[in-house]
DNA sequence: AACGATATATAAAGCGCTTCCATAAACGCA
DNA sequence: TGCGTTTATGGAAGCGCTTTATATATCGTT
């Protein structure tokens, strides 16, 4: 059934080394040859092994994904649809290393090399997981996802986090909102991190206050914004507006209102980060920063496709726009603007 | 750098055959020996080629994917959790065949042997696409995802989508509902075909009339949902109730509903099917059929893992049981129930 | 006719590993 | 002590391919 190149070398009456360079289509082979074996490789239906050839050659045309905080990574697929479309362009599939055991021994460039991979792509979350540094100082090419790392053989992707959130954040304050309140994911996550850099300087720049008690540290999920809102509707001067780090954290600030009779946005206008298929369906619709994820993906395969094919251009941070999708969840602060 | 088993051979002073012992811990090594050579592994960071291991056993302790409609499909990324688990669990790492190109010349088969895959998981949604004949009578295992497609070494697992329907329009009976529409999806799909034939049964077991102008072939879209729905608003005695094939679909009946001055749930009960994450965030609740993609994810791989490791063991068709999530969205008829 | 240059084919080595077979050393037992 | 066994080790072939070096045939020049 498995015929190999050498079966191949003998119907044709010809040497192995002839089937491969006809298979490689190498020049040196002359056309009459070469047509009498494709014919029979046809025939036969013959399909050379990568595995081997990828042994010989030190290349596979296979990359290699870790997922660090596995596939339930809420966006995973939408990033992947990019990817997917690279992969096709590039010539590559796609290698989900799934054995991660977290112990200590454990290398991600030795699983990464024992597979054979030109490159591989990491997408993850947090920074100290796992042994970074030596993919990051290793020869293999890399690309980060959502995660600031760099090194002479490593790049990254990711959204425009701070941008974003400022220009949420301006938003309001266009709509007359003064008091603005930040619920924040992980702070030791690269986007949680950034995110609130962005809040922190649209602050600054539009010369509000920056009052501690209208932060609130969360974990993206909808309890995290749920029990945000709680305790802001604690405070003496409850915000009017609240931008999250995520849109899960928003609806649990939407519900939290909603409970304490406030109405979204009459009452509290509210923003999210992600635009998941839920922000546009809630009641209110809810206004959102879009990420767009394909491009992520899209790109990510791209610059590692760069990376591999370059080896000496130093690896570059591509940071992908995101667009302000404005709903329903907002609107004009009721209250006096407070000077 | 990269560092092979001669390598190792000539630091432990042992011969390869000895040190090929050692990491396949093969018995006929003294623990002495296999004591040094373990060390000189770890000391110089020795990762065995799994690629070059696979070309010698035939193994590679891989597994391929072929999403057919591409990563897209929404309840990938659920299944994959699934699998995940399962992956770690039976050793096994993914390749991800995204060279699918749709020529007639292209083989399934022959991409996955050429990538030395033991199995492949293969996920999609239409039958005839692609040459899955060829795949169900190749030698190579091979387990399908919502298709119903068997073979001497091809088995399938999916959703129990005929009685999932059932319930649901029992359910609504029980309401006091008779005038039951029903919302199809691709109809040249598994999953679409057998929720039909769980609504077929349903209607004939409970001994309402089947009427055709009561289906609507939709195509799990929202859009579909919002057509059928204005649809059976046009008929002089509209349904009282429609279970859905889709939650998207249930989405787009609540919508036209909606604008058509109904109230769901008081003039109008509607069942989803999926559950996905927007069904329960939405107004009011969507009640609909929860997919276990986790499990379906699992046993896929679990399934093929066996099927790989016994050979002769026809392949088992596995229908995984959906739970019924009552939420809000139906009622009570308000019409009287007619005979 | 003799020469080097060019085109075409192949043998053989090697990629990093496993495994069969042979060999040598250590052992048990009468 | 001598025999057959067991235990430990290594040589070499081979998985399916690519590639280098080499051989042979063909050709154009003068």
């Amino acid at each position: 059934m498995a015929k190999n190149i050498r079966d191949i070398a003998k119907s044709a009456g010809v040497s192995v080394t002839t089937v491969s360079k006809v298979i490689n289509n190498h020049p040196s082979v002359s056309s009459k040859t070469k047509e009498r074996v494709l014919q029979i490789i046809r025939d036969e239906r013959f399909i050379p092994s990568h595995t081997a050839r990828g042994l010989v050659k030190g290349r596979s045309k296979t990359l290699g994904i870790f997922l660090t905080t596995g596939l339930s990574h809420p966006f995973f697929s939408n990033v992947m649809v990019g990817m997917e479309d690279a992969l096709k362009q590039t010539g590559y599939d796609l290698m989900y290393l799934a054995q991660i055991d977290w112990s200590p021994e454990y290398s991600l460039v030795r699983h990464a090399l024992s597979r054979n991979v030109e490159g591989v792509l990491i997408f993850g979350f947090h920074k100290h997981d796992l042994n970074f540094d030596e993919m990051i100082q290793s020869e293999i090419p890399t690309v980060f996802i959502d995660m600031d790392m760099i090194g002479i053989r490593a790049g990254f992707v990711t959204s425009d986090n701070v941008e974003s959130i400022k220009v949420a954040v301006r938003y309001l304050h266009e709509l007359k909102h003064r008091k603005i309140a930040f619920l924040s994911g992980q702070l030791d996550s690269y986007v949680g991190k950034l995110r609130f850099e962005g809040y922190r300087q649209a602050i600054h720049e539009l010369g509000l206050p920056y009052l501690s008690e209208y932060i609130a540290t969360g974990d993206f999920t909808k309890a995290s914004g749920y029990k945000a809102m709680k305790a802001f509707l604690q405070l003496k001067e409850p915000p009017t507006a609240v931008v999250c780090s995520s849109d899960m954290g928003a609806v649990g600030v939407m519900e939290a209102a909603k409970e304490a009779g406030l109405s979204v946005p009459n009452d509290l206008s509210v923003i999210g980060f992600d635009d998941i298929e839920l922000a546009k369906h809630m009641q209110p619709a809810l206004t959102t920063t879009h990420q767009d994820f394909h491009t992520i993906g899209y790109q990510s395969v791209l610059m590692l496709n760069d990376m591999i094919n370059s080896p000496n251009v130093p690896p570059p941070a591509l940071v992908v726009p995101t667009t302000f999708a404005v709903r329903e969840s907002c609107a004009i602060c009721s209250e006096e603007a407070v000077q």
